[in-house]
DNA sequence: ATACTGACACGGG
DNA sequence: CCCCGTGCCAGTA
């Protein structure tokens, strides 16, 4: 059987390494549909507790943390970021520095 | 099959 | 900086 949207996303994502960020867009871009990214957003929502994606790497490509109402996972996801080496100003990643160069793979 | 719903992106005002 | 409309498309009802 096909390989489901979620898993494509799924999979991506794992692949982000620790201390480096990726927007959705990009994200979408990665596994072949551009322009996907409320589709990834919506994929990394589904997600429960115990899996092993690092949901937190992906952001928006402001460099904005997600959550526009959810102060408590927005407040979780920059936690981690950090505790991973993503550095913050105020409350935006610097994208120049921290996102994942998919392309130099 | 139609009608929402979204952890988004981007251009305007 | 903020707010708004439009495009996007998988999944759900």
């Amino acid at each position: 059987m096909a390989e489901g949207f979620r898993s494509k996303v799924y999979s991506m994502v794992r692949r982000i390494p620790a201390g480096r960020v990726l927007g959705y867009g990009e994200v979408a871009v990665a596994i072949g549909h551009p322009g996907a990214a409320r589709q990834v957003g919506w994929a990394l929502a589904a997600l429960k507790a115990g899996n092993d994606v690092p949901w937190q790497r992906v952001i928006r490509s402001s460099g904005h943390i997600a959550f526009r109402g959810d102060v408590l996972r927005a407040g979780l996801q920059k936690a981690l970021l950090q505790e991973e080496g993503v550095e913050f100003q105020g409350d935006r990643v610097p994208m120049e520095r921290f996102r994942w160069l998919v392309d130099l793979l």
